[in-house]
DNA sequence: CTTAGGG
DNA sequence: CCCTAAG
């Protein structure tokens, strides 16, 4: 009867605790990289450049040396008529999954009627009637922010940055390397602003993975929380949120019904006589949403980018949290009556839902702007610490976040401004704070095993896009070319993911599970298979060759 | 750390 | 996704 219970699709609930202990070294290390950060900024941004396209297809087209990134490329006689065309087209990569982004708005079935139909909810701010009588609400997209944990955001974001960028690895996708742990000397920086929030979304990183961090699962979660690029932070209003919630669902009660309207039509007889409260959702919050898209693209693709985003942040396993009057309410097996939510409570106005993090998500910090940063950096590191310490007591909720800080005094009537954002890159206070709290959450939970990402068909495009360019022999460098942003996606997942495509691939349509992959996809996955099968054997085989001649020739060969 | 494959 | 042998 009630959306609670329809909302309540959580997975895991161990909570995060925090370990206290953040030395003066960190937050030495705040300030220190946050100067690098800001350094580098600056360095980057004076030195920008675009080729022309024509520029580009010219030197695709002359160029004849091909760079030791990019050695095994296929043939070029082969791209006459080879399904590899994209591929090899001037702008490489970044060209296609862009016109690939728009294409799809136009009508590629990529998620479904429904999901656009979410989309529009979400933009439009309509109020789906939910289950029976809440109402539902998702405003504020203007703002919205993609998530860190989001995949295609990444792409998004990625991809229209260095449009006009080279077929060759080398200035396709030349990211900066931040981080302490990817120190490959195959990148170079990029140009632009996008790059240099990287840079400051990167740096502290690998202050805080420098210290503690050693193991894969733990850079996970490090990595998992990275934010990406913000555009308009400024637009944020000081945010100050839960340390736990993701997203709210600000409800009002309304009491007095007896009856919940949709019921009616239902018979009377079901309704009875119990007392029913009345829960009108008025806005759905999802905040750490950041969106970077060309003004070229169009406004399907950028619908789906955050349709996207937003499934990628429900579907990641989030519980459902309940506060009434600021108290967060643990026990399930209260009733609602005696939870204080009755139609004869009279001062309970105001009930929070939220979703929060699941056991295997990693804690969410909120934090101020960008632009506020620079001077709240240290302060903010304070203050989550001491939260952290209060944390621990277990009180926090009512403690730390009465229900009046939780903003809905003026926000629940607009959805505005809330638009909490992850206390991850930006502040390096974040990681600190985060850091703190992850060193004991590892004691806690071990070895977890990570989440199940679903691929997206826009990774399985970027993956396909990589491969076909690569091989399936190179994963670091796939990678490194079409998921240097997608952290949770290591090279062993894509070399996995692979192999599920080529299987995928081969299996009848009926077999295939998830969300469908796009058949065009799929022939690319097996063209590519073949293709580069072949290419191996045929490597295999002038190696074997070879060797039973003189070993100069070998190696000539095998640099040809 | 990367690859390659089985689990 | 994980785990690991191997390079």
């Amino acid at each position: 009867m009630f959306t609670y219970f329809s909302f309540y699709f959580c997975f895991g609930q161990k909570r995060r605790s925090v370990d206290k202990t953040v030395s003066a070294d960190d937050n030495n290390m705040c300030a220190i990289d946050l100067l690098a950060t800001v350094a580098g900024h600056l360095s980057f941004e004076s030195g920008s450049s675009l080729m022309s396209v024509d520029k580009l297809i010219e030197d695709h087209r002359v160029k004849k040396e091909v760079p030791e990134e990019e050695k095994p490329l296929m043939p070029v006689a082969f791209s006459e008529e080879n399904p590899y065309q994209g591929s090899l087209s001037p702008c490489g990569f970044s060209s296609v999954i862009n016109g690939k982004l728009e294409d799809d708005a136009e009508g590629f079935s990529y998620s479904g009627a429904t999901d656009s139909c979410q989309v529009s909810n979400f933009s439009q701010d309509i109020k789906p009637v939910i289950d029976g009588d809440a109402v539902v609400s998702v405003g504020s997209t203007s703002r919205t922010q993609v998530p860190s944990i989001g995949n295609c955001a990444s792409h998004g974001l990625r991809d229209d940055v260095n449009l006009f960028s080279r077929d060759d690895d080398e200035n396709f996708s030349g990211y900066v390397r931040p981080r302490g742990t990817k120190n490959s000397p195959r990148s170079v920086p990029r140009i632009g602003d996008r790059r240099i929030r990287k840079i400051l979304a990167s740096r502290h990183w690998k202050g805080s993975s420098r210290h503690t961090d050693t193991k894969p699962w733990r850079n996970y979660y490090l990595q998992n929380q990275r934010s990406y690029p913000i555009k308009k932070r400024k637009y944020y209003d000081h945010i100050s949120d839960s340390i736990t919630d993701d997203y709210r669902l600000r409800t009002k009660m309304h009491r007095g019904s007896r009856t919940v309207s949709s019921m009616k039509g239902q018979g009377a007889s079901f309704v009875s006589s119990n007392s029913h409260v009345k829960l009108r959702i008025k806005s759905f919050r999802v905040p750490e949403l950041f969106i970077e898209i060309p003004e070229s693209a169009t406004v399907g693709s950028l619908k789906r980018m955050v349709m996207e985003a937003v499934s990628t942040l429900l579907s990641d396993g989030h519980r459902v949290g309940l506060m009434v009057q600021g108290k967060k309410v643990r026990d399930d097996n209260k009733t609602l009556h005696q939870t204080g939510i009755s139609q004869d409570n009279n001062h309970l106005d105001s009930l929070d839902f939220s979703l929060e993090p699941s056991s295997e998500m990693p804690q969410l910090l909120t934090s101020h702007p960008l632009e506020h940063a620079y001077k709240e950096m240290l302060p903010v590191c304070e203050a989550a610490t001491t939260l952290d310490n209060v944390l621990e007591s277990d009180h926090h909720d009512s403690a730390l976040f009465p229900s009046d800080s939780l903003g809905n005094n003026n926000m629940t009537e607009d959805s505005k401004a809330m638009v909490p954002m992850a206390l991850t890159d930006l502040s390096p206070s974040g990681t600190l704070c985060r850091k703190s709290k992850r060193s004991e959450q590892q004691q806690q939970q071990a070895a977890q095993r990570r989440i199940r990402r679903p691929f997206s068909v826009s990774e399985v495009e970027a993956l396909v896009q990589a491969v076909e360019k690569l091989g399936t022999g190179r994963w670091r460098d796939v990678k490194l070319r079409a998921f240097e942003d997608a952290d949770h996606r290591t090279y062993v997942d894509l070399k996995d993911k692979w192999k599920t495509l080529v299987h995928t691939a081969k299996i009848s349509p009926q077999q295939r599970r998830g969300e469908p992959v796009p058949q065009e996809l799929l022939n690319r996955v097996l063209n590519a298979h073949g293709y580069w099968t072949q290419h191996q054997l045929q490597l295999q085989q002038n190696v074997n060759k070879q060797q039973q001649e003189t070993p100069s020739q070998t190696e000539a060969l095998l640099l040809h």
